[in-house]
DNA sequence: TTGATTATACTCAAATTTGAGTAGGGTGAC
DNA sequence: GTCACCCTACTCAAATTTGAGTATAATCAA
């Protein structure tokens, strides 16, 4: 499970509590390539604070806020990290992607809501892509470098989805989407 | 949720016994693009026919083999199949890619480790890609031409995918992974 | 100044997913 | 001919995820 990977991965770096975990999540924009949920969050941590691999390292308690418990990645826990990262890079699972789906089963609903609903999904695409971009060129100079391929990787694939979108719409607004035997033409 | 998609959308075009549904999936490789696990699956379909999106056309029985549930949508699903669609299409949600997680996590560990698996994993994404490019081929003139954007789409992610493994490569085997600073040289 | 939104920090019941199990039949290799 | 493995079709308990809720403080505008 990614989550566990990234809570091991952010507390080698130092130690933290998990709510500060998200806040560093979303500051590189991890949320975007892992699923981030509070409540998985602290579901996880309670686990692996359970089997050792993290350890609590202090309790802040104020009167009026929520305690913080900062953990600590154990040596354990240090272990468990590297062999969840090769597996990672062994296992080979294909990446889901839901938008891609539902437009390819989209020529069975009226065209002209999809045609309207896809110029929005463009726009949105678009400043996607911009932002992603943007992200990478503020990183440059302050993250490792296997985090800034990490955010050029998002970029491309960003690019990848925004040209795949603007193909489909061309086709949408001809209405060739129930068309079979074409071969899509393809220059790239 | 996306199964419950792809269950609507193949009922549409024929009655199916949910096994079928998995086959039919298969066979599209629609399982590359949404996770297909039997649990999930049957129990979504009970779901659905709880609800009245779908309901039991028939159930064939034989002494030897579990009984076979035969479902069509109805008119409830077939909005629903509508909706579902639009609200998939106006959500913005990330993709997720644990892959690129790890491997952004892998300047924590041993990389000469990390160099092996990677080039593994290149020469079964080179296969993934031959493989999509195929699957879209013999498609072309089968299926609607959406379903011939999502098997392209595929293709075209799969390359983005061995692409960017490739560049990575380059620097672990380089021992580049820690630099901080250098912007990653890119033509593309 | 009151109301609206955002940030801090979690918690919990209910929904869903997972992973393993069940069980008979077919198929290919040795 | 038998052993191992895949195919047909599901089922189920246990693990995990989800989505909403909790409660306080700070910030900002109208």
């Amino acid at each position: 499970m990614s989550i566990k990977l990234v809570i091991l991965g952010l507390l080698l770096e130092r130690d933290m509590h998990p709510y500060e975990i998200t806040l560093v999540m979303k500051e590189r924009s991890m949320d975007q390539i892992t699923k981030l949920q509070m409540g998985s969050l602290y579901y996880a941590v309670d686990k692996l604070a359970q089997e050792d691999h993290i350890e609590a390292v202090e309790i802040i308690r104020s009167s009026d806020r929520p305690d913080k418990t900062i953990y600590r990645i154990t040596d354990k826990g240090k272990a468990l990290f590297e062999q969840l990262i090769l597996q990672q890079i062994k296992k080979n699972e294909p990446i889901y992607h839901p938008l891609y789906m539902a437009l390819a089963m989209s020529h069975h609903i009226d065209q002209s809501k999809v045609e309207k609903l896809l110029e929005e999904r463009i726009r949105e695409s678009e400043h996607q892509v911009n932002l992603a971009y943007q992200v990478y060129e503020e990183h440059i100079s302050i993250v490792p470098r296997s985090v800034l391929h990490l955010m050029y990787g998002r970029y491309e694939h960003s690019l990848t989805e925004l040209r795949w979108l603007k193909r489909l719409y061309e086709d949408v607004a001809a209405r060739k989407q129930s068309d079979i035997g074409t071969p899509l033409h393809l220059e790239a």
